[in-house]
RNA sequence: GCCCCGGUAGCUCAGCGGGUAGAGCGGCGGCCUCGUAAGCCGCAGGUCGCGGGUUCAAACCCCGCCCGGGGCUCCA
């Protein structure tokens, strides 16, 4: 058994004690009243039975560093029992308490509570992730550093390994393998692992999203919570609608579910703890509630209350939530790829058994590439990531290959020794943007606990009542992070000179008829009714200005077809319609027109264009 | 949360060794009725992110805060 000197480092706001009686054998003399002390590093001392003077010299100098490099000037060393069971006696424990004043003394200014008194305590510790960290010293290495980080203790016993796990089923280590012809994969593995970084400017989704009037920052909320103007409402809309029908058609059971839930119920309370991110609090007069952060609690709470048969396995059920909030640390928001607001679909799958678990992932799988392809993203454009334990990988290497057969392409891989959240097996595909970063889209993960945690049950072919296991899919991502992915995308064809544009059913103005001069409107207006009778969202440009100009400000908005009509139209009989994926300009009849439209759009889903069909009339949100 | 960069007209930005604000685009008005990426002329429009301080004087210097971006950290 090897003993440590345990620390509690605390970075405070203040911190503010006050003497009340005297508590050991051994006790320092001191003035009852309350000090306080601003911006300092407190660190909270317990001193075990076999800790060794020298270990002082160790806890001081890793102080030390840290509050240079946090730029803190004061230290305070706080006499703290309460890290053990195992306590050295008293004389022991002040001594060396003693011993890292005075090494402290040397380097910094050192405020010392007083050793063998009770006190009251009053700390404010600062927000930041290494405000709070629990330090270990000792032990059979005597050097061995332990940082760990409340809930994150867990995944500091986790050392991960990383491979590339190909179609043929080669597993290759991550440095081994050769990632020629596999750009994105190299990206996204090195931003898994190395987190390098070095870009300066904003994310070129950023500005876009501003000038084609999609959505746009709030200065009146919360960061991550953005507006959405006409157009940006529309294409949200569209993609919101079009995963609701795919998973629909995949046999998912729409509900919805509250946005807001009591802090303190048994069932969340204990979800609520693993998740280290930090929520949006609700305060009332009697109780607190925590703004959701997924679809889970919901569904499950839902799910618990339910009579499920094996029979009804699997069951799906599926919400798009609006919103989930999360609240990110500020600097983490980025435009659209990481929102403090943010809308998902979440579908689970309940199953019977890993077998039926396996085999509804293969379909969600199939069900999230598919989502992807419709919006606009091939598989040129995502990388795939699959995360599991060992065991499981042992148990089932034929149904991982399977997964990354489907794909298609060699997938990165990381490998637990052991489960540490609630998932034994996770996939993601990731969207690599501009600056090289990885956004993860679609992901599915296999649960074995919630369903105990909730009581989640369901009667098996003997009767018996049995947790089903839980997989968790998000076919597309977050939408706003969809909406990311393609504005990314549009600026990387950009930059190699090619046209951006949004598929065209997720285009606000699919059509814009421009009129030559004033007496072509009255023409212009019976085939913008005609045209729209089919269900296309279609515009005119009725303002007094040049044929030129008119042009311009459409191809700036990305409209697909521009049509100008003018007495050579008129005589003809036919469209002069501009293709902005061809760059050219062909002669069509209006139902020509209408029918390569329909060819474009498919099965998509449809919405009217909701601003002035004139652009005269029509506002302007920059 | 910390460190770095930024915030000036609706938008994009210039001005910042201190001396009471500029351009282009957009908006409005007028002329032009126009043929596939910006026609011409004129006018209006600004608490210089917010609050405090220094100074005879602050967009400019100092402090605090807010918002955006990047990095650190983290991403259930």
């Amino acid at each position: 058994m090897l003993k440590i000197l345990k620390i509690l480092q605390l970075h405070v706001d203040y911190i503010e004690y006050e003497p009340i009686e005297k508590e050991s054998s051994i006790y320092e003399e001191v003035e009852r009243r309350r000090y306080k002390i601003d911006d300092a590093l407190l660190i909270l001392v317990s001193v075990e039975k076999d800790d060794e003077e020298e270990l002082a010299r160790e806890v001081v100098k890793d102080a030390v560093e840290f509050m240079a490099k946090m730029k803190i000037s004061k230290l305070v060393v706080y006499p703290y029992a309460h890290l053990s069971t195992e306590l050295a006696p008293p004389h022991k424990a002040y001594s060396i308490i003693k011993k890292i004043r005075e090494e402290a003394l040397k380097n910094v200014e050192v405020h010392s509570a007083p050793f063998g008194w009770n006190k009251r305590l009053v700390i404010s510790v600062k927000g930041h992730p290494l405000a709070e960290q629990l330090r270990s010293y000792g032990g059979q290495a005597s050097k061995k550093e332990e940082q760990v980080s409340k809930a994150l203790l867990m995944e500091e016993k986790l050392k991960p390994l990383w491979f590339i796990l190909t179609p043929e089923g080669r597993m290759v280590p991550l440095e081994e393998f050769d990632f020629t012809n596999h750009q994105n994969l190299e990206d996204l593995a090195r931003y898994e692992i190395a987190k390098s970084r070095a870009v300066l400017e904003q994310p070129p989704h950023v500005q876009l999203m501003k000038k084609l009037e999609i959505a746009d920052y709030e200065s009146g909320s919360d960061p991550g919570n953005m507006r959405w103007p006409a157009k940006g409402r529309l294409i949200k809309s569209l993609l919101e609608q079009y995963v609701t029908e795919k998973v629909i058609e995949y046999g998912g059971i729409e509900v919805e579910t509250p946005i807001m839930y009591d802090m303190h119920h048994p069932s969340l309370e204990k979800y609520l703890h693993r998740f280290p991110a930090r929520q949006y609090i609700i305060k009332t007069e009697d109780k607190d509630y925590f703004l959701r952060f997924a679809a889970c609690f919901g569904q499950f709470l839902m799910a618990s209350d339910m009579v499920i048969s094996h029979r009804h396995l699997p069951l799906w059920l599926y919400e798009l939530t609006r919103y989930s909030f999360r609240r990110e640390k500020s600097g983490e928001l980025a435009g659209l790829r990481r929102l403090r607001a943010f809308t998902m679909p979440d579908v689970h799958a309940f199953c019977k058994d890993i077998g039926q678990s396996k085999n509804e992932m293969k379909k969600r799988l199939r069900l999230s590439l598919e989502v992807l392809e419709g919006v606009g993203l091939t598989k040129d454009d995502l990388e795939m990531a699959i995360r599991f334990t060992k065991d499981f990988y042992q148990e089932n290497r034929d149904f991982i290959l399977e997964l990354v057969r489907e794909f298609g392409k060699p997938v990165l891989v990381e490998m637990w020794e052991e489960k540490f959240f609630y998932f034994i097996l996770k996939w993601e595909l990731n969207f690599i943007d501009s600056q090289k970063k990885a956004a993860a889209l679609s992901t599915d993960q296999i649960d074995v606990e919630n369903s105990k945690q909730y009581g989640i049950t369901f009667v098996d072919e003997d009767g018996v009542k049995k947790h089903p296991i839980i997989l968790h899919c998000s076919p597309s991502g977050a939408i706003e992070r969809l909406i990311y992915a393609l504005l990314e995308k549009a600026y990387m064809i950009m930059q190699r000179g090619g046209k951006p544009m949004l598929p065209i059913w997720l285009s606000p103005t699919q059509i814009r008829i421009i009129p030559v001069a004033e007496r072509h409107l009255e023409d212009s207006i019976r085939i913008l009714k005609k045209i729209e009778e089919e269900k296309i969202r279609v515009d005119i440009d009725d303002r007094e200005e040049t044929v030129d100009k008119k042009i311009k400000d459409a191809e700036v908005e990305w409209i697909p077809y521009i049509v100008v009509y003018g007495d050579k139209e008129k005589e003809m009989g036919k469209l002069a319609v501009r293709i902005r994926e061809t760059g050219k300009i062909e002669y069509m009849s209006i139902e020509e027109l209408v029918e390569k439209l329909k060819k474009d759009i498919k099965d998509k889903p449809y919405k009217p264009l909701p601003l002035p069909k004139y652009l005269s009339k029509r506002p302007s949100f920059k």
